[in-house]
DNA sequence: ATTTGCATGTCGACT
DNA sequence: AGTCGACGTGCAAAT
């Protein structure tokens, strides 16, 4: 059982005694041990030890695999990632993998359409109307709800929780804002937020606020 | 070929046609189909389709694994998994899984001593002294220079190619200094910068100095 | 146990 | 191809 039967364009799984080497973002090495090794048919590559979530060393779809005797050779753009494969210990072709993806709710963009829903209710302060994905120099901002006197109050939306760069991120359209010189209140709305997040939205004026998704049904 | 053969505490891996539902951070179905799922000792369990780096469904390690009729539960803090399988295309048990680590060079940590070992070549501010992760209310600062006047030379080093959120870092640290009334150079260096970003760093008055990693080895 | 920021992040959307 | 922000981000280190 070696490398002779591998075939580098379709999807298999190889259970193998190896060593890896990597070049491209950085470089590393991974010493020789046993590994899962998978290959799906857009290219991507995952070599998985033995605990925890991530892959040991990968390569992203659209790599091209080859075999040179021993070694399993994948190179995308720049990116180089090496196998030397020193035993099989099991190698299982799939067949008609299923390219499904996950249906999701409760993403931000459910909590930017309950809030913009229920404006009055969350917000606090009437405003003549409301865009979503308000578009400025830095970014869109998620809400910005927009006074008649021309006031805007800007809220950025987290769906889980708000930390130190995603003030910044509210820190920057709102320069935006004081750039053109528009009236604007800032608002980071999010189920939960972390200490210094939030000393962080005090010390600049800005306000949080809670919200969260109705996880009855 | 069923779920009764599965060891909930050991590793292995299940090709199989099965369905998933999951509720957690958010919620998600997986519609019925073949998909590889990776079980590993520490309780991680990860579910792939036939594309792409990441999988459609997992558990980070910790979790807890059991089997109930034709159904693989996961059950993770406040998070659960639920597997449907219809039908074991294989099994396979993973024996002697290494836990080896890669080995890694040329991180964002090398690229900082280098340049505070080169300094005046790089930065081109002679400075009193150069501190490593300089604490400030706001997080740490990769590198800061102190002049002997009291100047702040402060350095944000990324390894790979700087974008705006990175320069909104930046502008964190500078407001620390500029709450304390100290006088601060803003600095950003790595290998590669986004258009965008580099207009921000501009319309703030900072600079970005371009570095990179020795190659040759 | 909680918080923070890095990551060979990955991935999608848009220019 | 480059840029940017979201993610059930994962993950380790610091608090």
């Amino acid at each position: 059982m070696n490398l002779s039967n591998v075939d580098c364009n379709s999807a298999f799984i190889l259970y193998a005694d190896c060593s890896v080497i990597y070049d491209g973002r950085a470089r590393s090495t991974l010493e020789r041990g046993r590994y899962l090794i998978i290959h799906k048919s857009d290219g991507a590559l995952l070599i998985h030890n033995g605990a925890a979530n991530q892959p040991v060393n990968y390569q992203g779809s659209k790599a091209k695999l080859s075999v040179d005797g021993d070694l399993l050779i994948s190179v995308r753009k720049k990116e180089r990632l090496e196998i030397c494969v020193h035993e099989v210990i099991n190698h299982t072709s799939l067949t008609s993998w299923s390219m499904s993806e996950i249906v999701i709710r409760d993403t931000e963009h459910d909590l930017v359409k309950k809030i913009e829903q229920n404006w009055n209710d969350v917000i606090k302060i009437p405003v003549g109307r409301i865009e979503r994905e308000f578009s400025t120099q830095y970014g869109p901002i998620d809400l910005a709800g927009i006074s008649d006197d021309g006031t805007h109050v800007i809220v950025e939306v987290k769906r889980g929780k708000a930390s130190l760069s995603h003030c910044s991120q509210l820190n920057r359209y709102n320069e935006h804002f004081t750039m053109k010189h528009i009236k604007c209140v800032c608002i980071l709305a999010s189920p939960q937020i972390g200490k210094n997040a939030h000393n962080y939205l005090r010390s600049h004026g800005y306000t949080w606020i809670s919200v969260d998704f109705d996880r009855s049904t």
